[in-house]
DNA sequence: GAACTTAATGCAACCAGTTGCACAACGGAC
DNA sequence: GTCCGTTGTGCAACTGGTTGCATTAAGTTC
């Protein structure tokens, strides 16, 4: 599972409290690997035991603040889970499955569902070239640059097939059939 | 969660028991919704403590094999569930933490590792177009056939973007770049 | 007919993620 | 100085999915 290295990643990226980071995270990483505040706290104190972070208590602060930070060990174990070799995540679409019930039950209202979710996509698209715009038009850019902006790239495509296969649904969903 | 309905589809089609029903779905819905044997023969019982199937043993055969039929309350659930509004499901994709990862930690072999995906991704995008020329080819077709395709054409979408995207990261991550 | 394989079902333990709530500490309102 | 909202941490219970193994019964081989 991703959730320690993702949240290794956010800590190097700057060291902070565990209630910090559950804000941070959703709108960064999170982006693809989302997690409430409580597996982070879970996740945090079992980073702790293993080594691989180290946490001191923050003075004049509320509730029992602690700041963590990746130590040497992280780091390491961040660099060797990077290039491990991994089998493909199977894909699970809910979706999918839906239209295939519709497929076998007959209409079902399916194409109002996709017609919202079309709107939806549309919205995170324009959301993404917004931030392409602000953060990557400049060509000289350095590796890790380049790198961020791979993903937010595979975050464009996503929406964007999205886009093209709903109305494509669409498109079959209204047509008309003779009935059987 | 879809598996329950998943499930019902897959019975609607073709009436039979869990064990078999575990290996067609791993060839048709489980391309969307992957389960294992045991995570079918569960809730196979709760689908029937539901009143969703029924279930009878089959006499002569090995073990106590029962074959489980969908009842008329069970395909009003589906097509109840089918129909639903519900939020998007959030993307997870371990293989964008590793990139973020590569960028903050500096190159680890992902590049390797992306190589590798784009084989797997070629390949089954192959294998799809093998199936959509070999079911999908004539132009006159039933609605339900026309939404088979569309759920094909998505898993096409879907291996395409992949392709796609891995060339593009794979000049990103073999670009030199100079030393920070 | 004993020993082995295969079909078929299932239990138990575990892990990751979700939900709902509890509690502690500080700051501000009055 | 007490009440309330906010910051911050966390427990407990549950759900879905995974892993490994156990059990039963029929067919196969010699």
């Amino acid at each position: 599972m991703s959730l320690p290295h993702a949240l290794l990643i956010a800590l190097i990226e700057k060291p902070c409290s565990g209630l910090e980071l559950s804000t941070r995270f959703d709108r960064s990483i999170g982006f693809y690997w989302h997690a409430t505040h409580q597996q982070i706290y879970r996740e945090l104190a079992r980073l702790e035991a293993a080594g691989w972070v180290e946490a001191s208590p923050v003075k004049s602060a509320r509730g029992g603040k602690k700041e963590y930070r990746v130590v040497a060990a992280g780091r390491r174990e961040l660099r060797r889970w990077a290039g491990e070799a991994r089998d493909l995540e199977p894909y699970r679409s809910e979706l999918m499955i839906r239209l295939r019930a519709e497929a076998t039950v007959g209409p079902s209202g399916l194409a109002d569902e996709i017609e919202r979710r079309l709107a939806m996509h549309r919205a995170r698209l324009a959301n993404y070239q917004t931030l392409e715009k602000r953060h990557y038009s400049k060509a000289t850019r350095s590796r890790s640059e380049a790198i961020s902006h791979l993903i937010l790239q595979k975050g464009m495509m996503n929406e964007s097939t999205w886009i093209e296969w709903s109305l494509q649904a669409l498109r079959v969903l209204k047509q008309e059939y003779p009935d059987a």
